[in-house]
DNA sequence: TAACTGCCAACTGTCGACAGTTTACAGTTT
DNA sequence: AAACTGTAAACTGTCGACAGTTGGCAGTTA
């Protein structure tokens, strides 16, 4: 969806802007100064006017005329819906990564069950990146480019509620053993029990990601 | 998502072009002429590519570095595959709709049936317009604002596969007994069988629309 | 001191122009 | 006649500048 290795200002100033949302440096509530930005990344304004209709297709910014793009907040609710939106997607691609899978697939997922385990064990805590690894495993076994697509922006919007947060309370052991009854499940092509822990495994992330969220 | 009653020439434009590719006047395929669509909107070429950029995020214009936007094609797989999404989106909306309809929500799915089977009954094909309705009455009563959103924009593309083609097979009759058996399914709450109802619903659509393209 | 008003700076929205790339066409060669 | 090449037109990508709006600040008045 993103395909064509954009090499135009506008198409790396996009990346360079979602990075900076995402990574906090850009606050959610702040708004976006075009000139300022624009002088950061070493380009003008239409380019990166150009980026920011972008991001805020993505739902990383808000466009408010004559104020220009602001970072959203979230609350619990905001958080709450967002998740009935990935269980939507990713109990479907549960499903579909348990008809299609193949060993290829399921090697894929053990190889990022295993590192986290290895991290968890060493004391470690479980980064959030390997488990975005996991996800993006089972969406690869699911082949269905377009569901995989919006859970990436869903999961972003996801990530952009807790930036600016003291420290990310990382997912617990329970994520893991959910990660590998998953693998289980997919393997032995038991689709309907594979939703059911995704949807188990996703309200569960859900309520610990409105835990640690501030009142 | 597109709230602010966009009074910008930006926005005015995305609403513009996005009518102009739904209504088929820019058939996949075609490439989107910057100085011509900018002239016949009236604005410059600025706020149409800021446009541009926001139809390229909705997925009816593809970028091609140095080549704009294009108009993309859509074949049989892509049909398939935006039904995988669609089905993801619409089953839980459908699982959302049985736990949290009201009367009111019940009243207003009723009544699009009811206008549908008036069509139907005097001859009238059915028109997408009213099934689009139905979907839309379903989706007020899921209260799952991001499900909703998705669920636009795939809707979108699904029509965009279907333009510029000889004409619309329309929906049958077994449309409106889908419908009408999921109204019901919802109104006593049984979510499960909803879910099931509405995949076999879009499963029929999905098939119907493979059927009618070309080759 | 509090509220109101008018001004000014900052920022967004828009436009026209220039530079670099692509594409089509004409001319040339084999 | 077909293929190749060079050139010019067309189009996209980018920039700088101007216009209109917003928001804050100072000055004034009650």
């Amino acid at each position: 969806m993103t395909q064509p290795l954009h090499l135009s200002l506008a198409g790396q100033a996009l990346d360079a802007l979602r990075e900076l949302v995402l990574t906090g440096e850009i606050l959610p509530g702040a708004r976006v100064n075009e000139v300022e930005v624009a002088n950061r990344l070493g380009i003008s304004r239409g380019p990166l006017r150009e980026a920011i209709r972008g991001l805020a297709a993505e739902g990383l910014v808000e466009l408010v005329p004559h104020k220009g793009a602001r970072v959203p907040f979230a609350d619990a609710a905001e958080v709450r819906a967002l998740f009935e939106l990935r269980t939507a997607l990713e109990c479907e691609a549960a499903k579909l990564a348990a008809t299609r899978r193949t060993e290829q697939d399921l090697d894929r997922m053990r190889a990022v069950s295993k590192e986290s385990r290895k991290n968890y064990h060493a004391g470690v805590k479980f980064p959030h990146r390997l488990d975005l690894a996991f996800h993006q495993a089972l969406l690869e076994a699911a082949r269905s480019p377009h569901i995989a697509e919006q859970v990436r922006l869903v999961q972003q919007k996801v990530i952009l509620t807790r930036t600016g947060l003291p420290d990310d309370p990382q997912h617990q052991h329970g994520s893991l053993d959910d990660h590998d009854e998953l693998i289980e499940l997919i393997e032995q092509q038991d689709w309907e029990k594979a939703a059911q822990i995704m949807r188990r495994h996703l309200s569960r992330t859900c309520a610990q990601i409105i835990k640690s969220l501030p009142d």
